[in-house]
DNA sequence: GTGGTCTAGACCACT
DNA sequence: GTGGTCTAGACCACG
């Protein structure tokens, strides 16, 4: 189970730890009837408050993605993954369709855009290989 | 002059303002010598807040993009142009590596992350045809 | 508008709001385009913390019932008169059920609860008159 | 001996467990002198935890209802029916003047409520044949 | 002034 | 040990 979490990112923390655990159970790495880490654990390892974590926990609650066991902890639900894989689908869609939107929408020409995202995607698909050929 | 902003965005509205007048200079919507709109304009042309309209220039300002000029409004220096395209190729570039990182990490298959992509960007560079405000 | 919160419930006083806020809509207390009070206000009003009051008000948001106008405050739905109003219906129905579920299952003989429901109901509808309406 | 234990209430389980003692004494369910459940026996019917029970029990204790018993387990007090009888009564009063107090006070008409109330007294005392005849 | 996010830390109920 | 509730107070974005 992993986390990517940006903390200077607009996105609120405790959002972005909502799509990752989705991401994790989407992808298998969490099974139904797994127990997700305690919000001080995963506080601990990200370094945020457990509060913070406590948010995300109960915003997957009410997706009806965990359950809380009393005193075990939050528990993966049968329903979760169906749920999770289109969730983390649409999520990516949105994400990907917003850039997009406000790369055309920006007046930069379509070639350019489009070598950008050709840029980027080999960047991320090939191994995380940190040399990106930027054309600055 | 156009603008696209998006109230329930994670993205602060005053910082879309930013951009997107980062984008109007970009691509030759405001030429230099121009005067942007005011303050009270432009927040009603947008729904928003003046105030927040103006955070917006004041960062414009700190960026060398305008200048105050005292009884006329807001002009765009002569530096604009070129501080914008710059700006506003990073700006997007910056917004695709993002929503891409986060479609790779997610653990989507590759394939699917591909298919997305090229799904909105088809949408984007047709429909998005409404006479398009200059291409540099 | 007024709140009867009782802190030493075991009902969660963030719940409580929840509810008292969903009472007032139904009763017409608050109208549709009206501002809830903001959380710090009801927060001295109830001697609770602000970050209480926000909880029960994003609980409120998520149900549909209002939603956050940035910088000016929570503003009531159109749809929350009607929310709100089966909403109430419920609430009270689910607190009544309880209530004589547990009386019958007690044991007690049912002429007993019945009697007791009659002195409680003689009781409220009654002596409660005393024009309250504080938030005491 | 029965119990009727709801998790998800918000009264504590434990609690319930006092009152479901409590009820099953003053119904002449268990007399003075017989033995409780263990806790351990009990928290395998309930499916709760061996420690919930035994708070539950400790609390009983401490009300005079039972003794513990070396070797042998909690043993109902010559005090407890008498006891509980009281205490059952208050109980359940109590609960039906909280859901009514609440019920006037939520602003539902005054006939609604009693309308209310009709229903789900018919509901519980007529025997528990669970296909209730809703008034939705 | 508003709500939203986050940190910090207390206490409770339950396992 | 777990999550849940609450208090407290900081900072941000917005009006």
């Amino acid at each position: 189970m992993w986390f990517d979490i940006h903390p200077d990112s607009p996105i609120p923390i405790f959002e972005q730890i909502v799509s990752q655990v989705i991401f994790n159970i989407a992808s298998g790495g969490l099974a139904v009837g797994d127990l997700i880490p305690s919000v001080r654990d995963l506080g601990m390892r990200l370094t945020v408050h457990p509060n913070t974590v406590a948010k995300a926990f109960q915003e997957l609650e009410r997706l009806g993605v965990v359950t809380a066991r009393r005193g075990r902890g939050m528990e993966v639900t049968p329903d979760a993954p169906k749920l999770c894989q289109a969730e983390r689908r649409e999520r990516v869609r949105q994400r990907i369709r917003e850039a997009l939107r406000e790369a055309v929408s920006s007046g930069l020409p379509r070639e350019e855009v489009r070598r950008l995202v050709e840029d980027e995607i080999i960047n991320h698909s090939n191994g995380r290989r940190r040399e990106r050929h930027q054309s600055e």
